[in-house]
This record gives structure tokens, C-alpha cells and sequence, in this order.
DNA sequence: TCTAGGATCGGCT
DNA sequence: GCCGATCCTAGAT
């Protein structure tokens, strides 16, 4: 199974978010293996970007993993409550990122049930940014993990059925702060990801 | 220090 | 469709 090499997130973010469609997220922890195929990403382009945690060149310590080396995992807390998983782009000193916002588990379905609830429906066990961290039990302790290298507990992987997936593109999340940056169309979804209620 | 607000989710109406 | 949870972060003082 192909696990993309650093030179896979070195790209334009855009590029990467498309890719990231259709692959499998791998977590690996004491508690087993779980994995969740992509199915909804957002692009997050940097300083020039008004919904990007580092526009305007903001680097604190939060946002520092963004400002270091593609390929590796930037996960943040949000509402005092959620983590969000997200993997750094392009390169060091170009604090991009593409968010994972969902997908479906295909692997260590008991072990995701265990963590989200085991009457939660199949479809809605990591539909979610949120969710999908809970699924895989990621957190900050996860935030700066190398994705190039299993050893990390967290990995990609081609999804071994292999098919393109077909995407469209859509304005992103929850960012209406970022005035006309909220209409820009960085979310990008496969047919298979759940249509939102805006669209 | 203090304060406002957030790349969400689930429960309730 | 609306709203509260919950606490960290960033910016202001």
C-alpha cells in the first residue's frame, strides 16, 4: 500500500487537498488500528488568507507546527471541546494546511463505535472535523506528528480500491468572519461526502 | 492579567 | 432551526 513521501504535501495546498480525497487516514494506538477514508477536506492558504489561523503572518505558539515543515499533522482545539486534524503544506515558512473535515471509517469500526458512541449511525461516526479526531482519537498530543512516518501513530494511505474520486468544489465552513474569503471555493468534497445544509 | 470569541457538536424545540 | 457546552488562544490593557 502506497503511503505518500514528503514530497506529496511539499505542493500547492489546493493540489494536496484534492489528493487527500479518497485517501485513508491510519491511526495507530495501544488501543489498535483505525482508519477513516477522506471524503471532505477544506484548503487553508495562509497569510494572504483571511480564515487561515497564520493570515496576515500571525505565528504564536499555536500556530507554529503551520510554519514548519509539509507533512506533518497540525491539530488544534476549537470551542474549547474539538480537536481538528489538519496536514501542513508546502514547505517551511509557508504556514499552509489542508483540514480534514470527514470521511467514512473502513477499518477498527468496534474500536471507533468504542469512542463515539456505539448507537451512533455507521454514516455519522466521523462526518465531522470533530467527529473525526474522536473517531481516531487525536488530540494536541498528536499536533506536530510526522505523517511520513509510521512510527507517529498517524499515516496516509492510497485507498487500496484505488478509483479517482469525482469532486466538486464548495465555499468552506464556519469561517464567515473572513468576509469574501468565506465564499472562496476551498472545500472541496468527493460524491460520496454528505451534503451539507448550506450546500 | 483580562476578555472576547472560535475552521463544532449534539440535544432540544 | 436554535442554543449551550467549555477552555484555549490571541489581542488588548
Amino acid at each position: 500500500m502506497f503511503v505518500p513521501t514528503r514530497g506529496f504535501y511539499q505542493r500547492p495546498t489546493v493540489e494536496v487537498a484534492r489528493d487527500l480525497l479518497g485517501k485513508i487516514v491510519v491511526r495507530a494506538t495501544g488501543d489498535g488500528v483505525a482508519a477513516v477514508r477522506v471524503t471532505e477536506v477544506e484548503a487553508y492558504l495562509g497569510e494572504d488568507d483571511p480564515a487561515c489561523h497564520t493570515f496576515g503572518g500571525r505565528r504564536t505558539r499555536r500556530t507554529e507546527t503551520m510554519w514548519g515543515r509539509a507533512g506533518v499533522a497540525y491539530v488544534y482545539l476549537i470551542y474549547g471541546i474539538h480537536s481538528c486534524l489538519n496536514v501542513v503544506t508546502v514547505g517551511e515558512g509557508a504556514p499552509e494546511a489542508v483540514l480534514i473535515r470527514g470521511g467514512v471509517p473502513v477499518a477498527g469500526l468496534d474500536l471507533v463505535r468504542r469512542r463515539r458512541g456505539a448507537g451512533t449511525p455507521p454514516a455519522r461516526l466521523s462526518d465531522g472535523p470533530g467527529k473525526l479526531c474522536q473517531a481516531l482519537a487525536v488530540d494536541r498530543g498528536q499536533d506536530g506528528a510526522d505523517l511520513c512516518d509510521s512510527g507517529s501513530g498517524i499515516w496516509f494511505v492510497d485507498d487500496p480500491e484505488g478509483a479517482k474520486p469525482v469532486i466538486r468544489a464548495a465555499p468552506r465552513i464556519g469561517v464567515d468572519y473572513a468576509g469574501e474569503a468565506a465564499a472562496w471555493p476551498l472545500r472541496f468534497l468527493t460524491d460520496r461526502a454528505e451534503p451539507s445544509a448550506s450546500g
